[in-house]
DNA sequence: CATGAATGAGTCTTCATTCAT
DNA sequence: AATGAATGAAGACTCATTCAT
């Protein structure tokens, strides 16, 4: 189990199959990390579930945790396109309500990526070194939200934004967190996030 | 997931010395996992660190994963305990607001048992057989929300109230499980505590 | 699994509770190593079956080979006891065949003793200090039979009696290790003796 | 008798060097056995006789039993080997004698494979999954006895010639177990191996 | 580059045995 | 005497990682 191993990938693959080699290996890790959790997941049942041999694997990751991280920032990152998609397209011009909508939504659609590896990476996989990608969505969210509601401050009651904005979106991520966990299928229900909606809107509007 | 060994305690300690015994296993299992995390806490280390033999902790425990279940077991229901304290006090003829605030609050307090502790349980263990407890301490919670709503329902405007519970329970949560993890000190914050109570009234109130 | 400890009885039980224990603790020994065999026996689980705390247990068989030994001693002294009864009871003035007949008929009465326990000692113990009652055992047999033999010597036409009597003894005993060890019942057929006999009486006679 | 772990070969070895390594381990496992006993016997001292990394063993083996089975499954086969090159050569057309003397002879010199390991096997290795070698190699000798039987069945006087079989069996193995247990060298005495067959003769014959 | 045999530190766990109560 | 809590040496086994081929 070693002590604080390299954590990098240890070689960014150039050619299109060294590059299908990765993809292999890490739709491998996550099925095996569905499988027997993080503690029975070893590099060798990772690289024969990936039909590549553990020398190959090391090729590519110079360790378990590296392996693991890489597959967090995979997932993370894109949770965080759709995040950003979903935010770029923000109609500032709005109402609140619709704008607040959109972002709860963005949010819903970034946690439909692929729950199911959501859910195994948090009930899973303990902390790792490069857990940072997790903050970085939140934060990110955060910032959405701080730089929207500034916009609209006028039309909001809050004095404290900030606090405002924190409150507002761990209470979302309360329902998100939730859905990954225990009900992924209300990740697709328009009428619970209308719910989420309005309650964050009632709390923020003047 | 693989089959789970067995997670129940192996024996009752009748004697008063064996039921110190356990006490300082337990402590110390809280301390190497705090310290170390799960990974690489191994029952060695914690007996070593419990000053007792690892043929003692395996006295009592029969495998690493029934050690911790217990921890959790016992942490939980410290909380529960808690809650349900603070809960049982509930001033239903009060208005919504105070009863909202008494109950958040009495989750805050919840979660002011070990906040250390919760936050290694949360990020280090891997689900565990009897994380049963938890689930237990989120239904009880959820329990006595709907009861609340319900004896209140003429002063308030939805008419869902299941879902109503569900969802402020959940944003109640995002809040203190980010104290948890992030924030400890936000749990002693009554500020906080009142800034979550406003948004949960507000959605609520007629 | 210590090396080469002591393998006496510890003490001679002189109260007749005493004698009892040891005996519920023999009892339990063989049921024991019958149940999970050699290696998975252990002085625990030989304690707890037979009622007795683990203490009491080596306040009477100071090692786990001391227990397993006597259990064989007992077994074997008893064996050596219906072989000799019924040994002893030899018409020796009657024909070759008789006196062979019983012989071997003793040799398979003793063998009635108690096969499972046998079986279980021979398939499961490994050889042990004390192992010595086996041989004895089979010394005895060889010592009747040669006595046997040189008393008839005029009616058989061997020169060479010992190594006849060895022969017979290890011919015949090959039949009753078949019988403990796969085909109990055949221990009591009379015709299965007879047919034995047969050999034997064949072998010797002028 | 306890749930038996898996006894199977773990990996088919495809290299040479891998090949090698199976063959150096259960060397040592034979040697290893011969001085310290089945109990006493670990898998590290068996990696370590064998100058290999316990890491290794376990490459193939799977288990401490697996060793060991497969330690018998090859020494059985060996003499099965033996048994049937020298029964194969079977002169049906000769007298009586001669056919079972080499039966006889054929059982003897199988036993003279690796008596000492022989002796340990059947010494100190408490019954394993895939003992039915053994068992083969038994009815083997059997099948064999039985065939020889029904062709000479006209100079022979036993109605009941599989009964006659079985007996003849058993009695020819008393003593191969005994010199395999006691005696070894008398596995090389022709004029044992006479003897032997003198009795079973007289046994058989009209 | 790929392969897979080899490594060995370290893990969980058992169990014969002791000894304070 | 009896009890059973405590001990700790030792064993079976895993798995991240390396490296010769």
């Amino acid at each position: 189990m070693a002590r604080a191993p390299r954590t990098t990938v240890r070689k960014a693959p150039t050619q299109a199959r060294a590059q299908e080699t990765v993809e292999t290996i890490l739709a491998a890790t996550a099925r095996v990390l569905a499988r027997d959790g993080y503690d029975r997941a070893s590099t060798n049942k990772v690289a024969e579930a990936a039909g590549v041999s553990i020398g190959s694997l090391y090729q590519y990751f110079p360790s378990k945790e590296a392996l693991v991280s890489a597959l967090i920032e995979r997932h993370m990152s894109r949770m965080l396109q759709v995040l950003t998609d979903a935010g770029a397209a923000l109609p500032l011009g709005g109402t609140v309500r619709q704008a607040t909508r959109q972002i709860i939504a963005a949010s819903y659609a970034a946690h439909r990526v692929n729950p199911k590896l959501h859910r195994v990476l948090l009930e899973q996989v303990p902390r790792i070194g490069t857990m940072g990608s997790i903050d970085t969505f939140e934060e990110r969210t955060l910032t959405l939200v701080e730089a929207f509601l500034s916009m609209h401050a006028s039309e909001l009651r809050r004095s404290n934004l900030k606090l405002a904005a924190k409150v507002a979106v761990l209470a979302v991520r309360g329902t998100t967190l939730y859905c990954v966990l225990r009900s992924p299928e209300l990740l697709y229900e328009e009428e619970f996030i209308d719910e989420v909606t309005d309650m964050i809107v009632r709390y923020l509007e003047a």
